[in-house]
DNA sequence: ATGGTTTTTACTGCGTC
DNA sequence: GACGCGGTAAAAACCAT
């Protein structure tokens, strides 16, 4: 309850009016007479600090997602067989009722436009969800997806490159690394996947384009080396070494035109090697998605690109 | 379509266990 | 002999023009 002191009750005068929020009504303490009933509570929702109260508590979500079309503030007609006071709803209600619900369901998605959304949107959450992206890439990609909109003519261009190009470009801007073709496999497993990726990088490409290159942020060298790092399952000390080695030699031109999964895996079979741990080169290069050869390469060219004041194995050092 | 660059494939030899 | 590594040449893939 909370005393106002805006108002003077119109029997005694007094000023010390209460509201009771649960009743709704507006009490006058020193007579006692209900100065104002049906009142509105404009206050919070619920003061608990509890989160689970406050969502039994809460009065709606509060909560939209761009990752449905109608960013998930729909209203849904319930197929209980009660009303709201818990009475059995007679037949011809019940039948109005479904002629409703059917009826509602058809006009969420009324112009091809917002079913066309709806069609890609769809994709975008079951891809996320085959590729155990986190909900915040989902929403992004949605969100691209709807800027995109206005920029492209995504009319008549295939649902899932368009996917799998958001997904990816959503994916740099939250600093998730993966490949177009990885996210490719996710949407269109088996066979196919080499001509999607490539429509999908074409697409892609559009898109930065159109977006500017701000949309699209270029992943630094450590995410690839501690992606790796991780898939494979690398010692820690084998992962900074590395990260160290990449940050000291990131002016050099070594990088220049390389695919950087090699790169990143050179980084990490140099640094295994001068840690004493022998990760073998088939193992990184597998995980990597690049072979042997590349990997040796790169080895080559960190090794002598840079002022490296590093003590070699012998067998290393004669590459 | 073309030419340059990078990566892959396939093969080879060497050293170590 | 098996294994891991390093090297090489040719082919394939990629990319900018």
């Amino acid at each position: 309850m909370n005393i106002l002191q805006t108002q003077n009750c119109p029997e005694c005068r007094s000023s010390s009016l209460v509201d009771d929020m649960q009743n709704g009504e507006l009490i006058c303490s020193g007579c006692g007479i209900v100065v104002d009933d049906q009142i509105a509570d404009c206050g919070p929702e619920t003061i608990s600090s509890n989160l689970e109260d406050k969502m039994k508590l809460a009065r709606a979500t509060g909560q939209t997602t761009y990752s449905q079309h109608d960013l998930g503030i729909t209203t849904e007609i319930s197929i209980s067989s009660k009303d709201f006071s818990g009475k059995t709803i007679n037949h011809e209600v019940k039948n109005q009722m479904n002629h409703l619900r059917k009826w509602q369901q058809r006009v969420r998605v009324s112009t091809p436009k917002e079913r066309r959304l709806a069609n890609v949107l769809a994709k975008m959450g079951e891809t996320c969800e085959s590729l155990n992206l986190s909900k915040n890439v989902l929403e992004t990609t949605s969100m691209i997806y709807r800027n995109l909109d206005g920029h492209i003519d995504v009319k008549g261009k295939s649902v899932v490159c368009i996917t799998a190009a958001t997904i990816y470009m959503a994916c740099k801007q939250c600093d998730v690394v993966r490949s177009l073709e990885e996210i490719c496999r996710g949407i269109v497993p088996g066979k196919d996947v080499k001509s999607k990726t490539k429509l999908a990088a074409r697409y892609y490409r559009t898109m930065v384009m159109e977006m500017g290159s701000l949309k699209a942020p270029v992943l630094t060298m450590d995410k690839y080396i501690s992606k790796i790092a991780n898939t494979t399952q690398t010692e820690v000390r084998v992962e900074r070494l590395a990260l160290e080695i990449a940050e000291k030699t990131k002016d050099s031109s070594i990088s220049d035109g390389k695919s950087p999964n090699g790169i990143a895996a050179a980084y990490l079979y140099v640094s295994s090697v001068l840690l004493g741990q022998n990760i073998l080169q088939r193992d990184v290069s597998s995980v990597a998605g690049v072979t042997e050869v590349t990997i040796r390469n790169r080895c080559k060219e960190i090794l002598t690109s840079h002022k490296l004041k590093i003590t070699l194995r012998p067998s290393l050092a004669k590459c």
